[in-house]
DNA sequence: AGCACGCCGACT
DNA sequence: GTCGGCGTGCTC
C-alpha cells in the first residue's frame, strides 16, 4: 500500500551508495516489495537503471523541494540477491546500524568487482595519423587531449587510473577519444581457482556406528525440515569433520549447495585439503589470503552454479548460492562467528539460521564444547542434539593434573613453572616428544607501572596500559602507538618503574633458560604477523623442527600434533579474572581444547593446568572433561542473573571526539532509554565510561539494557534510532552490540 | 559512473 | 557573438 518506495541503485559507486526516494506507480502499490528488483529513471537523462527496493513508506521523507520520480517497472525476481536483501534488512532490524551498512556486509561483490576490473587505454593509431592529430590539436589547444595523446603515444597503453588521476584527463575526453576510434578500452576480468590439485572423491573414511546415526539423524531433520539447526557435540578427535561431509555429499548430491564456516584461524592447509580431496573442483575457500579480486571470483562462481560448497569465516555466510541446502559451523562456540568492531555487529551463528530459514535449509552446529546458547536450545529441544563420544581408534583422553599456584609458592617456587609441569617438560623431551605451553592472553600482564604512585604507564591516545616488548618498546596494543622505554614515571618522575612481564616472549625465555637445549618456537600476535608466519610456525612445530611451542588461544586449533605428549597451561584463571560474564566459559572452553592437544598420536597425553583457583568449577569440570556437569552449573548462574541465554542484553555505545560531547550524548541516551524502560520492565545499567574511555582519540561511554525477551531490546533499539534521527544527530554516534561477548 | 551545465579561450 | 572543449557537481 505504501506510496513511497526507497531504492538503492549502485553500491559500487561510493557517492551514489545510499537510498533515492521513489514513487510508487498505482499498478504496483499492491504487489511491490523489500527486495524487490526495480527499473528506474536515473539522473539529468533519466537513463534507466537498475535497483533494490529497500524501504517503503506511506509519506514521503525527504524534502518538499526535490522532484520524485516514477518507479518503471519492477523487474522479474533475481532470486538470490532478493534473499540477500532481505537478511540484510533483517540484519539491519536485529542488529542496528542503517540499511547501507547491512547491505554492504551481505553484498560485498560490486565493491571488489570494482578494484578488479582495472581498464586499459589502447592507442590504435599509427605514428603518422599520431602526428597528424598533434598539429590539429596543438592548433586548437586542446591541452588535455594533446596530453592523453602524447602519453598513449610514448605509452602505448595507459590504465585508466593513471589518466584519470596522473594526467588529469577526464573521462569525457577518453570517450571522445574512443567514439573517434583513437583508441580502445580493455577490461580485465578473469575467474580462476586460486587452488590446482587433482582428483576428488577419493577420500571417503568409514563411519563408525556413532557417526552414522549423527548423518542419518541430521538428514532426516533436513528433509523434514522440523528444526532450524541441529548441534553435533563430539569431543575432540572424534571425527566431526567426517560427519560434515558425509551429510554435505547427500545434500549435494539432492542438488543443493552447502557453506561451511570455519573460525578464522582454524582454516588451515590440511583442512582445506581433506575437503578438495573429497569434493575436488566443486569446492571453494575464502582465506584470508586471497586478495579482494580473487575473493570477487569465487563468490562469483558460487552464483554461477559453478561450486557446490563454500568453505571461509564468517563473512563466507553471504555466498550467494541459490539452492542453499546447509550451512555448518565448526567450532560454533568461537567467539570469532560474533563480528565486533563492524556495523552490524551480527552473530553468524543466529544470522544462519536467519538465512537458512530463508530457503528451509539446516544449519548444523559442530563444537566439542558448545556455547550455552546452542546447548540450551538443544536441551530444550529446539535443535537437533547428536553426540559423538567415541575418539579415533578409541583412543584415551589425556591425563588432566591441576597444579595450585599458591601452594609452588609457599614450597618456595617462584618461577612461572610448577615443579609438575617441570618434571612433564623434561620427561618429553627426553622421549623425544614435542611440548605445548599456553599462556591465557597476549597483553594481559605486560604492562609497567610505578612503584612509587602506583600507577601504570598507559597510551595517549587511549585508556589502556602500555606494554613492554623485547626491543625495548612501550607498545599499545589498540591503536599501536609505540614509544621508547621511559625512565622516570611520568605521573610522579619516580625511577622505580617495574614490569609483570609474562608475556609470550617471557615464558619464551624461561623456557629457554631452563633447558637450554630445548629448541623453542613462539606463537603470538608478533610472530605471525606476516602473511605465512601463523602457518610456517605450525608445519615447522608439526614437522618436528622444535620441541616447545609456546603461545596464546592461538595455537589450540586446526593442526594435529602427533607427538605432542605434553600440553601445560601456565595461568589457567587469567580468563576467570575477566570481569565479565562469559568469563567461566571462556576458560572451560580453552581448558577442554588445550587438553585435547595432548596425546594424538598413539603416546598417551598428561595435560597440566596451573591455577590460583583450583577449587573453581570451571577447572574442576574442565579436569574431569565434564561438558554437562559444567553446563549445568554455569546455566543456573546465568538464569540468576538472566545473562544470555536465559536472558538477552543489549549494549549501547556512544562515542564523540570531545569529552564534554559524550557526556551529553550520554545525559540524553539516559533520559531516552529511562523513558522508554519504564513502560517495559527491562534493567538498564549505567551509563558510564566504557571500559576503554578513550580509543584512537574519540571518548566513549557505555550503558546496558538487560531484557528477558531479545525482542524487547529490538524495539528499545528501534526508538534509540528513531530518537536520534528525528532529532538530527547532535552528538557523537550511537551503536549497538546485542548479547555481547565481553559484557558487564 | 554518466550526464548536462556553464565557464573559458579562439576564431568568424 | 558563437563554437568547441573541459572541469564541476549532481543524481530521488
Amino acid at each position: 500500500m505504501a506510496e513511497y518506495a526507497q531504492i538503492i541503485v549502485d553500491l559500487s559507486i561510493e557517492k551514489l551508495d545510499r537510498p533515492f526516494t521513489y514513487h510508487v506507480p498505482q499498478e504496483l502499490k499492491e504487489i511491490l516489495r523489500i527486495g524487490d528488483l526495480v527499473e528506474v529513471p536515473f539522473g539529468r537523462g533519466n537513463r534507466s537503471l537498475q535497483g533494490f527496493v529497500i524501504g517503503l513508506e506511506d509519506e514521503r521523507s525527504i524534502s518538499a523541494n526535490i522532484t520524485v520520480k516514477d518507479i518503471r517497472k519492477k523487474l522479474p525476481e533475481n532470486g538470490i540477491t532478493g534473499h540477500l536483501i532481505a537478511l540484510a534488512y533483517w540484519m539491519k532490524n536485529q542488529y542496528g546500524g542503517t540499511l547501507n551498512q547491512a547491505l554492504k556486509t551481505v553484498l560485498p561483490l560490486k565493491k571488489t568487482a570494482k578494484e578488479k576490473k582495472v581498464s586499459y587505454v589502447e592507442l590504435l593509431l599509427p605514428p603518422k595519423r599520431v602526428q597528424e592529430l598533434r598539429e590539429v590539436f596543438q592548433r586548437k589547444h586542446a591541452v588535455a587531449r594533446l596530453r592523453l595523446l602524447e602519453a598513449l603515444y610514448t605509452e602505448g597503453e595507459l590504465p585508466m587510473s593513471v589518466i584519470g588521476s596522473k594526467l588529469q584527463v577526464s573521462s569525457a575526453v577518453v570517450k571522445a577519444f574512443e567514439e573517434e576510434g583513437y583508441v580502445a578500452i580493455r577490461s580485465e576480468r578473469r575467474f580462476r581457482n586460486p587452488f590446482s590439485f587433482d582428483g576428488g572423491n577419493s577420500y571417503r573414511p568409514v563411519l563408525n556406528d556413532e557417526q552414522r546415526a549423527a548423518v542419518e539423524g541430521m538428514y532426516a531433520h533436513f528433509c523434514k525440515k522440523d528444526v532450524p539447526a541441529c548441534l553435533l557435540h563430539g569431543v575432540t578427535g572424534s571425527g566431526k569433520t567426517e560427519v560434515y561431509m558425509e551429510l554435505i555429499q547427500r545434500i549435494v548430491s539432492q542438488g543443493k549447495q552447502v557453506i561451511v564456516l570455519i573460525p578464522e584461524i582454524a582454516l588451515t592447509y590440511q583442512t582445506m585439503m581433506r575437503f578438495y580431496h573429497r569434493f575436488g573442483e566443486r569446492v571453494s575457500i575464502l582465506h584470508s589470503r586471497l586478495s579482494a579480486g580473487e575473493r570477487t571470483d569465487q563468490l562469483e562462481r558460487a552464483r554461477r552454479g559453478e561450486v557446490d560448497i563454500m568453505i571461509g569465516p564468517r563473512s563466507a555466510l553471504f555466498t550467494p548460492f541459490e539452492q542453499l541446502g546447509l550451512i555448518i559451523l565448526d567450532e560454533e562456540h568461537e567467539g570469532t562467528y560474533k563480528s565486533e568492531d563492524t556495523i552490524p555487529r551480527y552473530h553468524a551463528r543466529e544470522t544462519a539460521i536467519y538465512r537458512a530459514s530463508q530457503t528451509k535449509a539446516l544449519v548444523v552446529l559442530g563444537s566439542a564444547t558448545p556455547s550455552l546458547e546452542s546447548f540450551y536450545e538443544a536441551k530444550n529441544g529446539n535443535y537437533g542434539y547428536y553426540k559423538l563420544e567415541k575418539r579415533y581408534r578409541n583412543r584415551e583422553l589425556p591425563a588432566v593434573s591441576v597444579v595450585d599456584l599458591r601452594a609452588e609458592l609457599k614450597a618456595g617456587n617462584r618461577s612461572m613453572f610448577s615443579r609438575k609441569l617441570q618434571k612433564e617438560i623434561a620427561g618429553a623431551l627426553g622421549r623425544k616428544e614435542q611440548v605445548m605451553l599456553f599462556l591465557n592472553r597476549r597483553g594481559m600482564t605486560g604492562f609497567i607501572s610505578c612503584r612509587s604512585c602506583g600507577k601504570a604507564i598507559k597510551c595517549p591516545h587511549c585508556d589502556v596500559s602500555l606494554t613492554l616488548h623485547k626491543d625495548g618498546k612501550m607498545k599499545c596494543h589498540y591503536c599501536g602507538y609505540e614509544t621508547l622505554r621511559m625512565k622516570n614515571c611520568p605521573a610522579c618522575g619516580s625511577r622505580y618503574l617495574g614490569g609483570f612481564s609474562v608475556g609470550t616472549q617471557k615464558v619464551e625465555e624461561s623456557i629457554q633458560a631452563l633447558f637450554p637445549s630445548a629448541r623453542v618456537l613462539r606463537m603470538d600476535a608478533d610472530t605471525t604477523r606476516s602473511k605465512d608466519g601463523y602457518e610456517a610456525i605450525l608445519s615447522g612445530f608439526a614437522n618436528q623442527e622444535a620441541d616447545v611451542l609456546v603461545g596464546t588461544q592461538m595455537i589450540v586449533k586446526g593442526h594435529d600434533f602427533p607427538n605432542v605428549t605434553v600440553v601445560g597451561i601456565l595461568a589457567a584463571d587469567m580468563s576467570l579474572l575477566a570481569d565479565d560474564f562469559r568469563a567461566s566459559e571462556r576458560t572451560f572452553q580453552l581448558l577442554t581444547q588445550a587438553a585435547g592437544r595432548a596425546g594424538r598420536g598413539e603416546k598417551p597425553g598428561k595435560v597440566v593446568i596451573q591455577t590460583y583457583q583450583p577449587e573453581h568449577f570451571a577447572i574442576q569440570t574442565a579436569k574431569q572433561q565434564n561438558f554437562e556437569e559444567f553446563y549445568e552449573e554455569e546455566i543456573s548462574y546465568r538464569q540468576l542473573l538472566s545473562y544470555p541465554p536465559c536472558g538477552h542484553m543489549m549494549l549501547i555505545l556512544m562515542k564523540a571526539e570531545k569529552e564534554e560531547e559524550v557526556e551529553q550524548l550520554a545525559l540524553t541516551m539516559e533520559a531516552v532509554v529511562n523513558q522508554i524502560a519504564e513502560q517495559m520492565s527491562v534493567l538498564v545499567i549505567g551509563p558510564a565510561d566504557a571500559r576503554i574511555k578513550k580509543l584512537n582519540n574519540i571518548y566513549r561511554k557505555t550503558c546496558y539494557i538487560k531484557a528477558k525477551e531479545y525482542d524487547q531490546l529490538v524495539q528499545i533499539k528501534n526508538k534509540i534510532e528513531a530518537y536520534r534521527e528525528q532529532s538530527g544527530y547532535r552528538y557523537g554516534t550511537v551503536s549497538f552490540d546485542f548479547d555481547p561477548m565481553h559484557g558487564a
